[in-house]
RNA sequence: GGCUGGAUGGCAGAGUGGUUAUGCAGCGGACUGCAACUCCGUGUACGCCGGUUCGAUUCCGACUCCAGCCUCCA
């Protein structure tokens, strides 16, 4: 298996640290509001890695924090008139929904900033007994960029250039201006914690670099984030880990891509997000997941509202394919045709992840699927699971066809007894050769989304969101 | 200014030193009463300029443009 690695900036042949065991960080969201899509990307791209690496025999831990006390909730839970822990808490819950319905599994474990202060704080005192982090004298704590000889090394960076890169703040109780905050002291009212250098909260830094030692070890296999976390978020986890710890941090660095409106990145600060909620009241949260893992994890996207148009087409393929199968109970092929597909897959998935080549694959095995439903019955079946399992690696295809094809149709004001009454009534008419008849009952009920699909087997029907709408 | 990436057919999006990506859309045909679904066939795409090569979209160099990071941000 090869990995790009953001370290290297080359992909490398992928090799755990303990065989047949990953352990992979990823760093997960700040509770203070609702996950946008950039956030989607994120969570279902590291998805799709664990169910990969599960699938390739791997035993996965997956770790993906919490931060939960920042200066952004702190002001949040201000405006809002609530708590930092009724914000958090629901947040936290919202997120859990939003993956959930987008198919990502939970992480094997999800550590909050908050409850994990005692291993910060005993790292901070590490960093100071090692002098690569100071106390000063209104109370924080930071750490000495300039001590720890790989500083720049993620991103290439120099730090006398970083240095007349002029946006760097300067802060009189810094020795440096490039030295980040370990410990935030607090102002009066603030939530805080007791520590050697008074009451405070964590610097967003260290509670990563704390909590991927808590729950990983001091050492690695994969750290995971989005694209604009390599500085200085994990530029500053490598400073603090490998300097406390004495040995190296994390061997693969992988970083998603960006979501884009408009070509400008979708983000918070830009306030041209979508929020997974949103996209999910009108979409079917699959048509969603599709469009994300449709690319290449490290590739940035362009998000368009149409472009949910076309992923759903793009499902609706396989769906069709899918369709009028048993699904339940049935072992995926083992013939010869069926594994020269899993190894296709495979190959792909194995090249970085290539999720984009992976369907690739799919599509002609759902191919292969179609032309066996007409001319080999008998096959259909163990391909269609076949197709259905490589999918589920992707966390894809696991809904019902019929389900997912007449999607949307529940706010339709006819049921779906009267539509088959009315498909009943056009069979009579065909029946009776007034097609006049039959083609009007059909154009009736496509007027309304609801498109007819004849088969041997009798009339079955999708729903398409008729246009006009949104 | 420094550091990263990117530029592929109508759209989305992989990939490759010479041979079909794939999906959507289009076109021709089959199936169909007509459609839908499906199947078969169909596109002289690789930002620009040089270089290496028998041959480059693919490697190298310059250039242009786009985006990201350098400030909280997935």
């Amino acid at each position: 298996m090869q990995i790009y690695n953001t370290l290297t900036r080359r992909k490398e042949a992928f090799t755990p640290i303990e065989p047949g065991k990953v352990r992979m960080y990823v760093c997960g969201m700040t509770v203070y509001d609702y996950c946008h899509l950039g956030h989607a990307r994120v969570m279902v791209a590291f998805d799709v890695i664990t169910r990969y690496l599960h699938h390739r025999g791997y035993d996965v831990t997956y770790v993906r924090n919490v931060t939960d006390i920042d200066d952004k909730i702190l002001r949040r839970a201000d405006e809002n008139g609530e708590t930092i822990a009724s914000l958090t808490e629901r947040m936290i819950e919202a997120m859990h929904q939003d993956e959930a319905r987008l198919g990502v599994l939970p992480p094997d474990h999800e550590p909050r900033a908050t409850r994990h202060i005692d291993d910060i704080l005993a790292m901070i005192e590490t960093l100071i007994d090692k002098g690569y982090a100071y106390a000063a004298d209104n109370g924080d704590v930071y750490y000495r960029v300039r001590r720890f000889e790989g500083y720049g090394k993620l991103n290439n960076r120099d730090l006398d250039e970083m240095r007349s890169g002029a946006r760097v703040e300067v802060d009189e109780h810094k020795e440096d201006p490039l030295d980040f905050v370990l410990w935030k002291a607090a102002k009066p009212g603030e939530a805080s914690w007791p520590s050697p250098w008074g009451e405070g909260r964590p610097g967003w830094h260290i509670e990563c670099s704390a909590m991927s030692k808590c729950c990983l070890g001091e050492t690695f296999d994969i750290h995971g984030g989005g694209p604009d976390l390599t500085f200085p978020h994990h530029e500053n986890e490598i400073a603090q880990s490998e300097a406390a710890n004495g040995k190296p941090f994390v061997n693969t660095w992988m970083h998603a891509g960006a979501v884009r409106v408009n070509h400008e990145k979708m983000s918070k600060s830009l306030g041209n997000f979508f929020t997974i909620r949103e996209v999910l009241e009108h979409h079917d949260p699959e048509v969603v997941r599709y469009l994300l893992v449709a690319s290449h994890y490290r590739s940035a996207i362009n998000y368009a509202p149409e472009s949910l148009a076309d992923a759903r087409k793009s499902l609706e393929r396989f769906y069709n394919a899918l369709e009028g199968l048993a699904l339940e109970g049935v072992s995926a092929a083992e013939g010869e045709a069926s594994s020269a597909f899993e190894a296709r897959f495979t190959a792909a998935m194995d090249d970085d992840f290539n999720t984009a080549e992976a369907l690739s694959v799919l599509f002609d095995l759902a191919r292969e699927l179609n032309r066996a439903k007409k001319e080999a019955p008998e096959r259909a079946p163990a391909l269609a699971a076949e197709l259905r399992r490589l999918g589920n690696i992707l966390g894809l295809l696991q809904q019902d066809p019929a389900t997912f094809l007449k999607a949307g149709a529940a706010e339709l004001p006819l049921s779906e007894a009267e539509i088959q009454a009315k498909i009943d009534e056009r069979a009579a008419a065909k029946k009776a050769k007034d097609f006049a008849a039959a083609d009007g009952i059909r154009d009736e009920l496509a007027a309304l989304g609801i498109i007819l699909k004849d088969s041997r087997e009798g009339t079955s029907w999708v729903f398409e969101k008729p246009e006009a709408e949104e």
